[in-house]
DNA sequence: CTCGCTGCAAAGCCTTTGCATTCGC
DNA sequence: GCGAATGCAAAGGCTTTGCAGCGAG
């Protein structure tokens, strides 16, 4: 089934109203499918498409469209509050956050299915959902390290 | 070693110095191993033991304690920062969290230290830490939802 | 004695809220 | 037309910052 008109059915279901700010929030992500964005992304992407929706209304929807299970907040520890589609059909992934630079890679299959299953039949919670974090430092960051690390010995070798 | 000695030295080797009110902050962590604690609620807990330590110092400090490793940055999703003892002794731990009524429950085990190796030699990233959250619904609001049901049973039974 | 650390208050930022107006149904 | 949703601006709550004074080394 189509999205806009699931989010319809949810809505309908709901006794909620079905509202173009609520389309036009939905569009945005899916639009930016992979991003994690923030409520402000969310309204800078809108407003260069000449959709001018307050923040508050931006702020409400994701809300909203987050209890509804279509998208999925996520934290990297930077203090803001970060959502992204969540697509029923494909798996969950996780997230591979660098320290140094900050830049967030995804690691596409989700290998906590089996996890989630025995950690619910131990715990007897009714798990719905996860998230997954990993910190480090990218490649690329750790060939920087290699390069000031060399800059300093050859200074020392000079000296 | 003793971690208070762990935390002298390290701020000697960084060049930093050894105050009170970085051991004080410490000691809470300590004191209340397996909380999760806000700035707040460090600060609070400080003021009972008669140590008046300001906020922005701890704000400071916590997050010096984390860059040294003594802290890891948790989040649950409810907006704040929080902080617990990394214990380099002890394995990772992880969290369930109860959508309905908030609480969290620890996971002892760690079960992530092969697939953090696995992910490191596959990206190349130097991984140093992960955070594993699951949400659900945890035994006791799903009895809370199960009694509510029945109550509705009873009542239109009675109609 | 020097420079880093703390405390205080103010500022900053993200997010939520109150209320009048708009608009879906 | 009714009640929910939106927009605006203001308030709220957590965190950071500037700066004077203090204190570790």
């Amino acid at each position: 089934m189509e999205i806009y008109e699931r989010l319809g059915n949810e809505l309908k279901r709901r006794k909620l109203r079905i509202t173009s700010q609520r389309e036009a929030v939905l569009s945005i992500f899916i639009e930016n499918k992979g991003e994690h964005l923030t409520a402000d992304e969310v309204y800078e992407k809108l407003s260069h498409k000449n959709s001018h929706i307050s923040k508050a209304t931006i702020y409400r929807s994701v809300e909203l469209l987050r209890e509804m299970n279509f998208l999925s907040k996520i934290n990297f520890g930077d203090g803001l509050e970060r959502y992204e589609v969540r697509d029923a059909h494909t798996h969950q992934h996780h997230h591979l956050i660098c320290n140094e630079c900050g830049k967030v890679y995804e690691i596409e299959e989700d290998l906590l299915d089996d996890l989630e299953k025995l950690i619910g039949k131990r715990t007897g919670f009714k798990i719905v959902d996860h998230q997954l974090n990993f910190y480090g430092v990218c490649p690329r960051c750790q060939n920087h390290h290699k390069e000031e690390i060399e800059k300093v010995e050859v200074q020392q070798v000079r000296k």
